[in-house]
DNA sequence: TTTCCTATACAGGAA
DNA sequence: GTATAGGAAA
């Protein structure tokens, strides 16, 4: 840490009212910015200029030379809070501050101070970060290999467990025996620990491990831990009612020696906890740093007093909650609607009127949400713009790298980057397809298990034997032999490039032009998408990390489209126009809320709504349908416990559906025959759902250098020491093709003589000594 | 080894 | 209803 001596205070920073960073700042705001020694909690409401704050208290932090950047850590928990507290700084202090180094989610800082110390849990700084995919697969391996049945022992049930124990600081030697029967019967400490050795080894990290490997280093040595302490010398956190255990732990040894951390949150806000986010931590704050200034951020000024009024008295309704009163100096604006219709494509019909005319009257279309509760629930309206052809973007699903074919790009590129990443080789050694299967595969992993090495190594040497048909042996050769030379040439060439070659000496490009399908061309377009991403980046590792951790699936164009995402994405976000469809027990609060969880999931849940409904600016309407099709099949339901709590005098309330007769009244001049899907869905079958549903159905530092050409050679150029065991002359058994003599012997190939089988060339670890 | 088919789980969300 | 995984057949 080479920093230059700390700067003292500006002597000509301008008289603390006349700054421009605490310009049309309100008193607790300003009290927030400038308040910059000792514990601080700001208890900011929604639209309560929380960010501007943050981002004030910052640059004040800079401009008043109370730090240099690199001394200040602000963490966040999206990407996109990053990057957008980067540039908002970057605004008020001018381009002299280069980026801020400490700047970024959790899982980012995190990461970068494991390149530093990773050798402190013994892995090595160009470690790879997996993600849910490769947890997933490796833990199958892991499951299959102990024999026991993956059908009653999901892998997804055991990632959840370790992910779980993770956010909450836990090493396998911490779970007491609760914790161990959480996973076939008593073996969850077992395959957890199975698993960090298999990390170990393929020296990798999964999300989780980011966190605890640095909290376990933090613990464990305490030179690291006062480095820390010694360079942060303020400490910024975003969100913090979304800290879980292991993010709590981690900041609070950090911040512990100086005490200079101010957390921003709003407990009301709160919608992670089962991703493992306590709220306990902001309503300890306190506690943890006594003497701390609590500051509460309660003027609004995003949103019409009645959609205020209507979330205030929806998450009245909670009982957990520290208490603010939002007030806003807004002027009167429109009521929020209500809307009841049929079922769900008429709500999707009538979302997408009320668009069209909003777009008529001028509003621009970016300026328009829809926010879902589940992910599902946009297909529906994805169909209905489709068909009338209204411009729409969906957020959230799937991620740009979590695409297949970007997903193969990348497992290229590790295994270029990385020879010891077996789980990217494992995933591209027959992709595109090249004849290689199972049965390879498990050859490889043989030779890989007996000598201890990665198996794009036993790939390499295996070429040398016999263990192969012929077929399969001259396709790892070819394989092996592009891959020794894309390593050169990543030396020389940009990653892009690179990228560029890969795929086409792969076959990949080919494989996919070869398919002619629409989704095929899309696939390709993704790669030239990728490795247009890549131009920016010098080497091939700092891309590798970006992809992992930092790249999200933001591909703005500048079209205006409307959105449609889930509330939980939305969150941080505003609109002049928002839609919420959907409102209706089990679906929102969604079934699984109501079923387990009990009060305080149906109150996460009531935050939610909270959170989507204060993302409107000037209109929210709510929608709810009397029937969806769920599971596939047909559901009636009745409108969200939700919906009756909103306060009734800043409701705006209509129905399509009066009750019976004209409610048939209503729909039969719309359509023809609107039950004959209904009717179709055979009555008998058909599921109502309401509040008894359930009870009735059951019933440097900054950059760490990380060169590919060190790594490089170690998969080409293997040392093979000799067997002690085995001399020419020397009598042995194998496996496929029984005794023989050693004829000939160099490193650990060996000719053999077999009695059966004739001459063979194969590799000393499929023998042993007869 | 690949392809095709059927059975099953599923659809809660971030890094 | 759809995506996926695992097994059977080509």
């Amino acid at each position: 840490m080479n920093e230059p001596a700390s700067p003292s205070p500006n002597p000509t920073a301008p008289a603390l009212g006349e700054d421009p960073l605490i310009d049309g700042l309100n008193e607790p705001q300003r009290e927030a910015v400038l308040t910059t020694e000792g514990p601080v909690l700001m208890l900011a409401g929604a639209g309560t200029g929380k960010t501007s704050a943050l981002t004030r208290r910052l640059a004040h932090l800079v401009r008043a030379r109370l730090a240099w950047p690199s001394e200040i850590l602000c963490v966040t928990f999206t990407n996109k809070a990053a990057r957008e507290m980067r540039e908002r700084v970057g605004r008020l202090v001018g381009p002299a501050v280069e980026g801020m180094p400490w700047l970024g989610t959790f899982h980012a800082i995190a990461a970068k101070m494991l390149r530093r110390h990773a050798e402190l849990v013994g892995l090595e700084s160009n470690y790879t970060i997996i993600d849910t995919d490769d947890q997933l697969r490796l833990l199958k391996q892991l499951i299959q290999a102990e024999g026991v049945d993956e059908k009653r022992w999901p892998p997804r049930q055991l990632a959840g467990c370790i992910d779980r124990w993770k956010n909450r600081g836990l090493n396998p030697s911490d779970l007491d025996a609760g914790e161990n029967e959480a996973y076939a019967n008593g073996k969850g400490q077992h395959f957890y620990r199975l698993y960090q050795e298999r990390l170990r080894t393929l020296n990798a990290c999964d999300f989780g491990d980011l966190l605890l490997h640095m909290l376990n280093i933090l613990r464990e040595h305490r030179e690291v831990l006062e480095q820390y302490q010694q360079r942060f010398k303020y400490v910024m956190v975003d969100e913090y009612q979304d800290t879980n255990q292991v993010q709590y732990l981690w900041l609070r040894l950090i911040a512990q020696s100086r005490r200079n951390i101010c957390v921003v949150g709003d407990d009301d806000q709160s919608i992670y906890s089962w991703r493992g986010a306590e709220v306990a931590n902001i309503l300890r704050f306190e506690k943890d740093f006594p003497g701390a200034k609590v500051i509460r951020l309660e003027q609004n000024y995003r949103s019409t007093p009645e959609i205020l009024a209507a979330a205030s008295g929806l998450i009245n309704e909670n009982s957990q909650r520290l208490g603010k009163t939002l007030w806003t100096e807004r002027h009167t604006g429109e009521k929020v609607r209500v809307i009841g219709v049929w079922d769900a494509p008429e709500e999707a019909r009538r979302v997408s009127d009320e668009i069209e005319r909003l777009e008529r009257e001028g509003a621009p279309l970016d300026q328009i949400a829809i926010l879902v509760r589940a992910q599902y629930q946009t297909r529906e309206f994805e169909d209905r713009f489709i068909s009338i052809g209204m411009r729409y973007r969906i957020v959230g699903g799937f991620r740009f790298y979590e695409r297949a074919e970007i997903r193969d790009a990348l497992a290229y590129l590790r295994v270029i980057a990385q020879p010891a990443d077996d789980l990217a080789f494992e995933r591209i050694y027959n992709t595109p397809k090249r004849g290689l299967g199972a049965k390879a595969l498990e050859k490889l992993h043989l030779l890989a298990r007996r000598q201890e090495i990665p198996l794009a190594r036993a790939a390499v040497e295996i070429v040398d034997t016999d263990e192969l048909p012929a077929r399969a042996r001259n396709t790892v050769l070819s394989l092996m032999r592009d891959f020794a030379r894309w390593r050169e040439l990543s030396d020389s060439e940009g990653p892009a490039d690179l990228l560029r070659t890969v795929m086409d000496e792969s076959g990949y490009t080919d494989a996919l032009q070869a398919e002619k399908t629409p989704e095929a061309n899309g696939r390709l377009e993704n790669l030239v998408e990728l490795a247009r991403a890549m131009e920016d980046y010098d080497s091939l590792g700092d891309f590798l990390e970006h992809v992992s951790l930092v790249m999200d699936n933001d591909a703005r164009d500048d079209e205006e489209k409307v959105t449609i995402m889930t509330m939980h994405a939305a969150k941080g976000l505003e609109f002049d126009n928002v839609f919420l469809p959907g409102w209706e027990d089990g679906v929102f609060p969604s079934q699984r809320a109501l079923d387990e969880g009990g009060l305080a999931s149906l109150e996460e849940e009531r935050r939610l709504a909270y959170v989507a409904i204060t993302r409107a600016r000037r209109k929210c309407t709510i929608l709810h349908a009397a029937n969806r099709r769920i599971y596939g099949q047909w559901t009636s339901s009745i409108p969200s416990r939700f919906v009756g709590e909103l306060p009734e005098d800043f409701i705006d309330s209509e129905t399509t559906l009066t009750g019976g007769a004209s409610l048939w009244r209503a729909q039969w001049s719309e359509h023809a025959d609107p039950f004959a899907d209904v009717a179709r869905a055979q009555p008998s079958r058909t599921v109502t759902r309401g509040p008894g549903w359930q009870r009735a159905a059951k019933q440097e530092f900054e950059k760490t250098p990380r060169r590919i050409g060190e790594s490089t050679r170690s998969a080409a150029s293997f040392a093979a020491k000799p067997r002690a065991d085995i001399a020419v002359g020397a009598r042995v058994f194998h496996e496929k093709f029984g005794y023989g003599t050693v004829s000939a012997q160099e490193g650990n190939k060996l000719e053999i003589e077999f009695e059966q089988a004739g001459a063979k060339r194969v590799l000393d670890s499929f023998v042993k000594p007869a």
